[in-house]
DNA sequence: GCCAACGTTGGC
DNA sequence: GCCAACGTTGGC
């Protein structure tokens, strides 16, 4: 099994709507890295942290489980979706997307200032200079780390 | 295939 | 709001 960390911004989409869903796509990816990663290595039953970015507390904030492997993104043939790609064939989609499932909160937000600060995650690609991925992968050793950390 | 211009991400 | 970093686009 396979560890992730994935980033949403709670203003569109955070922890607590997945806590309310209970599950729910992960649309809106536009990134053939991450739609690759996706693609190719990501399997039902991994586990992902859910990373709340572009806010006042940048953090880790809870853990979800892959429930559905890639297949195509809806809205990238939705007009009225910000993620829209007009250049995406529907006989080829472009855009990928998986399921998630709410697994649990942690007791409390490990921030990326609490991340950057421990050399043993020096690699992790969230703390690395210029990294944009939205999706990632997380070794069984960060991830366990990370957990220590709660 | 190069590369400048432009757009996006996301921390601060 | 600023801006560094990086991906994408499109002219040539």
């Amino acid at each position: 099994m396979a560890y992730w960390l994935m980033k949403s911004e709670p203003d569109v989409y955070g922890i607590d709507d997945l806590k309310r869903d209970r599950r729910e796509c992960w649309d809106g990816v536009r990134n053939y890295q991450v739609r690759n990663m996706m693609r190719d290595d990501m399997r039902k039953g991994d586990l992902a942290f859910f990373y709340h970015s572009n806010c006042p507390e940048p953090g880790i904030v809870g853990v979800m489980r892959i429930v559905r492997e890639a297949y195509p993104d809806h809205t990238q043939f939705d007009p009225q979706s910000k993620y829209y790609d007009p250049k995406s064939d529907p006989d080829d989609p472009r855009w990928l997307m998986v399921d998630v499932a709410y697994k649990r909160k942690l007791k409390r937000t490990i921030t990326l200032a609490e991340l950057k600060a421990h050399p043993e995650l020096g690699d992790l690609p969230l703390v690395r200079r210029g990294n944009r991925l939205s999706v990632m992968p997380v070794t069984d050793a960060d991830w366990e780390f990370i957990l220590g950390l709660e």
